[in-house]
DNA sequence: TTAGGGTTAG
């Protein structure tokens, strides 16, 4: 009796107070004994996020069951005590106790956040030897541990011998490729549909989430005509996935309008909104914005100061920029890290005040990463600065020899430079270590369908009508003064080699068949993997306004809208 | 007592 009341008082408890005067009545009335009672008491202390009460309670248990040590790892992999965790489950297996379908998902869960692979084979064993793989809990966890630790063959493996999947192992499996090939990812996605299993919320932010990688807008507006029509209430963590996937499918205004419907807003949300902003060159909007979330007493995060940071380098408003900078730890508390000196850098960089930035990374006390030094490196390929760009690029490959991006970027400023015979050091370098160039790709979506393109791609049924239209606009484009820039053509050939090999770039072959396929007025949207070349960007310019026809191309790194001859970008990227 | 969801620098 005595032990139900003090269940039922747990029950009523709103504050870890309340259960540490419960946890003294257990001991006065002798109930500790009682394993229900124990264990209620140590999730409780879990649920309140009491670690170390629970902890204390668990080392003094006279007795233990599995649901003790699974609810104490559980709380261990809730809490952050992935040592703790780890120890824990260890001492399971020494005092010979079976782990069970309860404790291990927590376990696995604990090598997922920390993106511990070997460890999560070390469980997979276990898992196999207590023949638990067919536990839906158990295999979906493992599921989404092998996708978070990248090993996406492995958890598709497991996926696919699973004998009967869930929702949850399905939305696992999807979230599992939005990362890494967002493509499939949406496969999936359709296939689960076709295999009626209704998606829930969190499946649907999973498939938003998968959308906004891939940048797939006819998806993103089935996906918001689903949501919709079934009724999902646009919560802050939905609203939000959905105000990236329409700010990185290209459409800022469709961002603005989620954010506008949205009920409850956290500084997620407007971070996400500001970062829409800066994608799109909109830094007015972002820095209004701004204004607008500190007016609804929403403090700002590491995370809103660099999207803000970068919205103002993209939109070159570099004071404003100056000014947030040095405000973040000062007023808000923030201290800047590797990120927000990277924007600074940015910031100064295309301001052209290259000695600043240098001298921001040499006094500053954050370790330097490669992105940082390829900032300066951008910036000096902008505004022609060869010692500056000599000592960031030695830098940069120092921290990252095998990205071959990086060669590319240094044979570049020296090919704008004229300096040929160290592009041709750089293009033997590239050889010699064997690095492969990330192959270019271009995607496109016209009725309601993704096309791809390589460099010289002929594999598309309209190849002969796209070869068409592409010279036939290039020499148009000629007319109006366009010349192409070989500097952009690594490869030691003919200059009119050169000139074919850049006429055939896979994004310039998208544009032709964007501008044959999709009705005038609507803008060609379309997205790369690469950054854009720069004499791509110049083609696109010139199309736009050549040809009447808007384009949004969104590359490796923002949004480019071409309108009437110019890009939002304003030639810096 | 168990599994799945949102924002960030080149």
């Amino acid at each position: 009796m005595v032990a139900q009341s003090c269940v039922r008082l747990l029950y009523t408890c709103r504050h870890v107070f309340h259960i540490r005067q419960v946890h003294a009545n257990v001991l006065i009335y002798g109930t500790f004994n009682d394993l229900v009672v124990a264990n209620k008491l140590l999730y409780f202390y879990v649920q309140h996020k009491a670690i170390d009460d629970a902890h204390h309670l668990f080392d003094e248990m006279p007795m233990r069951d599995p649901t003790t040590w699974s609810v104490m790892i559980g709380g261990f992999s809730k809490l952050g005590g992935y040592a703790n965790c780890y120890a824990t489950f260890r001492e399971i297996l020494r005092y010979g106790v079976t782990p069970d379908n309860y404790t291990l998902p927590f376990v696995i869960r604990t090598c997922r956040d920390r993106k511990d692979f070997q460890m999560g084979q070390m469980i997979h064993d276990v898992v196999l030897k207590h023949g638990l793989l067919l536990d839906h809990f158990v295999c979906a966890t493992l599921v989404d541990m092998y996708a978070k630790c990248m090993v996406i063959e492995d958890a598709r493996r497991l996926f696919d011998i699973m004998l009967s999947k869930d929702l949850v192992t399905w939305t696992v499996m999807i979230g599992g490729y939005a990362d890494c090939n967002a493509y499939e990812s949406l496969v999936l996605f359709d296939r689960m549909m076709e295999e009626g299993f209704v998606p829930d919320k969190v499946a649907m932010v999973t498939v938003v989430n998968a959308c906004a990688k891939l940048g797939a807008m006819h998806k993103a507006r089935f996906v918001n005509e689903y949501i919709c029509r079934n009724g999902f209430s646009l919560d802050v963590i939905l609203g939000t996935a959905m105000i990236d996937m329409y700010a990185k499918c290209g459409c800022v205004e469709s961002a603005r309008e989620v954010f506008d419907r949205m009920k409850e807003r956290n500084v997620i949300s407007w971070s996400a909104m500001i970062a829409a902003y800066g994608y799109h060159g909109k830094g007015k909007e972002a820095l209004d914005l701004f204004h607008m979330m500190l007016n609804s007493a929403i403090l700002p995060n590491r995370i809103t100061f660099v999207s803000l940071l970068y919205a103002c380098s993209h939109a070159g408003l570099i004071e404003d920029g100056l000014r947030f900078f040095n405000s973040m730890w000062e007023d808000y508390a923030v201290r800047p890290d590797i990120k927000h000196y990277t924007c600074v850098v940015d910031l100064f960089g295309r301001a052209g005040r290259l000695d600043e930035a240098a001298k921001l990374i040499e006094t500053m006390s954050v370790v330097k990463d490669e992105r940082l030094w390829s900032a300066l490196l951008g910036a000096c390929r902008i505004h022609g600065n060869m010692e500056l760009a000599e000592k960031a690029a030695n830098s940069l490959l120092e921290l990252q020899p095998q990205n071959p991006g990086n060669y590319v970027l240094l044979s570049n400023i020296y090919a704008k430079a004229g300096k040929w015979e160290k592009v041709a050091e750089f293009r033997d370098m590239i050889n010699q270590r064997k690095l492969k160039k990330v192959p270019g790709w271009t995607w496109i979506e016209v009725d309601n369908e993704t096309y791809q393109f390589s460099v010289g791609d002929r594999s598309h049924p309209q190849s002969n009508e796209i070869y068409e239209t592409l010279m036939s606009v290039i020499r148009k484009l000629e007319m109006a003064g366009y010349v192409p820039d070989t500097e952009f053509v690594l490869q030691d050939v003919e200059d009119e080699v050169k000139k074919e090999m850049l006429y055939t770039h896979s994004e310039k072959l998208a544009i032709a068949f964007g501008l044959i396929s999709i009705p005038q007025g609507d803008p060609i949207r379309i997205s790369k993997n690469l950054r854009v070349c720069g004499d791509c960007h110049t083609f696109s310019k010139m199309v736009s306004a050549v040809m009447r026809r808007s384009i949004i191309v969104r590359d490796a790194n923002r949004f480019h809208h071409f309108n009437e001859g110019t890009c939002s970008c304003g030639d810096y990227w």
